[in-house]
DNA sequence: TTTTACACGGTTTTT
DNA sequence: CCGTGTAAAA
């Protein structure tokens, strides 16, 4: 059985079936450090999961040797779901999850040596920033010069580079004064026992690095890591990746790790803002010396008209590891591209070729739009609305951060942690109770003079504040005492009961949604012991070790004996501690926000920004809004890194549509109340011709030598021209979509400027007016200068010739 | 303490 | 245009 090669294999396990060449390869991989490539649509969640199995099921490793990373729970509980469809295994013991979540399992399981409480609480980024400001007002920092939210960004971006305040080199006062603010923030933290995102990484891999014990054993554990989405990671995941593998050149590799498979597309990385490093491909192949790259190219998904275009556009990007999808499937359908002359009309015209396609019994749900930007979705959503055809927004709230919840969740931790002072804060008069900002004031300084929490302060004050404050604090250890032994569920709804808030919305007019959502919470926390099988076994890390023999009807499963997962709690006598119910529905809460669709209608029309259309699929797809200073936003045009991130996003817009795909633009668009006229995108002039077709006349290409690129309506540049024609709702009137643009004579603009005009400025030198707007003294003009990138000038301001 | 007024800013987002 | 957040008035 362990010696069979992998043609074998295909023959007698139906797990490889139907799997090309090269996904063959990459499943049947030896134990070494492999990347993989995997263009979109290539079936690269197939890969890795059937990996797994392939390798549980062969007896290469058992359940507790494998450690496999997502960035989302989504993928993980995809991975997971997957995982279990072929192989009986228990997945919820294996160690596959986030990267937060598998850290924060790990911490958990060392507390002690992580310098944490057994029941640390995790603050989500409002969380945070509220700990910060409040930090801020403690110590009279000025907000102005120290914006909470900057701190905030400031601290994530230390921890993501591994830094503490100590490690941060601070050449001037204000970085001074950042660092000192980091510092107090930590203290804080690690006073109250909480916890942010970016600590969860950071504490996680300090403590593999600093603790030999711990390393060595997980690294000699962890015989097979796989990594999703290599190339989100950021530096401090990767170091942790190292440090868990055994491979760093710092000194503490060990060559005992694991190998890793890392799994990515380069050209898919968008989330560079946010500190993923698509450098992490090369230096992993560099420093882990990867002997083997394999390349999934061929694509499952679209026709070849739409993959041609995706290959065309992102061939302008340098700087690539060098990809170029295929697929079986024809031509297909031609990619389709309508200019409109607003906004609005783009989105009546998109719902008018929505209802054609309903017609032709394309489901709803097969049909996505997307956006660059969320503002975008609000003309669309109206339409959608006006034409009665339902629809479903992603990217809203999630339900663990609505203001409601938020507030359960904070009495929740309180119970938990009486000195979450974050959380006492945020309720102590919530529902009101009269305590006002003035004797929090009071009880903060107290507390501070004492080093103590808000909780252990308030016996210290007097007076009628006092008593108030007494009060509360008196009916949560009541409530303490009363949940002691109570079930989750009793446990909410008893706290919902006595905390007031189930009676604060009952007494608001507009509470009966929130309410609804609280009642919610009661169902959540009912399901999640459920789920996790709270009460019947032991829960978190037991529930690990409770799970032997989890490939019970597998033939690998006899090999199995003495297995890691049996090995990895009990060597460190960490199986006896568990988390409370209530403490795992709280991590739960931080760690999963829910869902972030709006009310899921049966079949809606999908719409969604690009970033969150990343892994999805669809029928028929919709790019709309593809302007310069939109899609590629102006906000990236100054660098040729944020250009090509921004070409890369339409790259994962275009690989989203499997059979038809409509490329949109505007000359118009409402944008902070404002009319703007917008170019097309530079991404069409990088798609092939051949694979295109004009629903609209083509624009004629900007002239070399600067002038005007194509025209636009002066009727609809106004608001209540816009504004008109949108309260009609006259579909049947709008028939500017097949016929051609009204040529309107060319007014002179008063500002003597329009756009493409070449201008002369000063400092900048010479450039090209991209983008025109307000009037008067308001007027703005957006101006590429070669020289010195995109800028917005002031056209009362700035001096500019024009240049003929 | 609650309500109302004005200023400000406004890519992309997961954990 | 429109939501958020802080400052002033009821």
């Amino acid at each position: 059985m362990l010696s069979m090669s992998a043609a074998n294999d295909t023959a007698l396990s139906p797990l490889l079936h139907n799997l090309n060449p090269e996904q063959l390869v990459a499943v049947t991989l030896p134990a070494e450090h492999a990347l993989i490539l995997a263009g979109a649509g290539s079936g690269k969640t197939r890969v890795l999961t059937t990996r797994i199995a392939w390798l549980l099921q062969n007896g290469y490793v058992s359940p507790g040797g494998i450690l496999a990373v997502t960035f989302t729970n989504k993928a993980a509980k995809e991975m997971k779901t997957r995982l279990s469809a072929m192989l009986p295994v228990n997945v919820n013991g294996m160690w596959i999850g986030t990267f937060h979540g598998l850290c924060n399992r790990f911490l958990r399981a060392h507390y002690k040596n992580a310098g944490l409480p057994q029941a640390f609480q995790i603050l989500d980024t409002q969380d945070q920033l509220s700990a910060i400001k409040r930090l801020c007002k403690q110590h009279n920092i000025d907000g102005e010069r120290f914006p909470p939210k900057q701190m905030g960004w400031f601290i994530g971006n230390c921890k993501e580079e591994g830094l503490r305040p100590k490690d941060v080199v601070a050449s001037d006062p204000d970085t001074r004064k950042k660092v000192e603010i980091y510092q107090l923030y930590e203290d804080q933290c690690q006073r109250e026992g909480v916890v942010d995102f970016g600590e969860l990484m950071l504490r996680s891999y300090e403590l593999l690095r600093d603790n030999t014990a711990i390393r060595e054993h997980y690294q000699r554990r962890f015989r097979h890591i796989l990594i999703d989405e290599f190339q989100d990671t950021n530096k401090l995941q990767y170091a942790w990746i190292k440090m868990i593998a055994g491979q760093g050149s710092d000194g503490l590799l060990n060559g005992g790790g694991g190998s890793v498979l890392a799994v990515g597309d380069d050209d898919q990385s968008i989330y560079a803002f946010r500190g993923a490093r698509v450098g992490n491909m090369t230096d992993f192949v560099r420093e882990f010396a990867v002997q083997r790259q394999i390349k999934l190219e061929e694509n499952y998904r679209s026709y070849s008209n739409i993959l041609d275009s995706a290959n065309a556009l992102i061939s302008h990007n340098s700087r690539r590891l060098g990809k170029n999808l295929r697929t079986a499937q024809g031509a297909g359908e031609p990619v389709r591209v309508y200019e409109a002359p607003s906004d609005f009309l783009e989105a009546q015209w998109m719902v008018d070729e929505m209802k054609q396609l309903i017609r032709d019994d394309v489901e709803r749900k097969e049909i996505a739009v997307l956006y660059r930007s969320n503002a975008q979705s609000r003309v669309i959503e109206t339409t959608l609305f006006n034409a009665a055809i339902p629809y479903r927004v992603y990217g809203g709230q999630r339900f663990f951060e609505r203001k409601e919840i938020k507030d359960a969740l904070a009495y929740l931790r309180i119970l938990e942690n009486p000195n979450d002072d974050t959380s006492f804060l945020r309720v102590v008069n919530f529902p009101a109770r009269g305590i006002g900002a003035r004797s929090l004031e009071l009880l903060q300084d107290e507390a501070k003079a004492t080093g103590c929490s808000l909780h252990d302060a308030v016996s210290t004050l007097t007076g009628r504040p006092g008593a108030l404050i007494a009060g509360f604090v008196a009916k949560l250890d009541v409530l303490r005492e009363q949940t002691a032994d109570k079930t989750l569920k009793d446990i909410v709804t008893l706290m919902l009961d006595q905390s007031g808030l189930l009676e604060h919305y009952r007494n608001d007019r507009e509470g009966e949604d929130r309410i609804e959502n609280l009642d919610e919470l009661v169902n959540a926390a009912e399901s999640f012991v459920m789920q996790e099988g709270f009460g019947r076994e032991a829960p978190g890390m037991a529930q690990l070790a409770s799970a032997p023999n989890a490939l019970t009807q597998s033939p690998a499963s006899q090999g199995l004996s003495g297995d890691a997962l049996n090995a990895a709690p009990d060597e460190f006598g960490d199986t006896g501690e568990t988390l409370s119910p209530l403490q795992a529905f709280l991590t739960h809460a931080a760690l999963e926000a829910g869902d972030n669709m709006a009310a899921a209608g049966q079949d809606a029309i999908q719409l969604m920004t690009v970033h969150s259309s990343k892994g999805l699929e669809f029928d028929c797809v919709f790019i709309t809004g593809m302007e310069e200073g939109l899609f590629p936003h102006e906000n990236s045009l100054s660098d040729r890194d944020g250009l090509e991130e921004e070409r890369r996003l339409a790259y994962v817009a275009i690989t989203r549509a499997r059979k038809r795909l409509y490329l949109s633009h505007s000359q118009t668009r409402m944008l902070h109340g404002q009319t703007r006229f917008n170019l097309k995108s530079r991404f069409f002039d990088e798609l092939p011709e051949e694979c295109l077709k004009y629903l609209t006349p083509k624009q004629q290409p900007m002239p070399a030598g600067g002038g005007f690129g194509g025209s636009w309506g002066n009727g609809y540049a106004t608001n209540s021209g816009a504004g008109r024609a949108y309260s009609t709702g006259a579909t049947a009137s709008f028939g500017t979509y097949s016929a051609p643009q009204k040529e309107v004579a060319r007014k002179e603009d008063p500002t003597g400027l329009q756009k493409g005009q070449k201008v002369f400025h000063a400092k900048f030198g010479e450039g090209t007016v991209l983008t025109l707007e307000g009037a008067g003294d308001d007027a703005r003009a957006q101006i590429n200068f070669p020289r010195h990138g995109t800028k917005w000038l002031a056209l009362s301001v700035a001096k500019l010739t024009p240049v003929p």
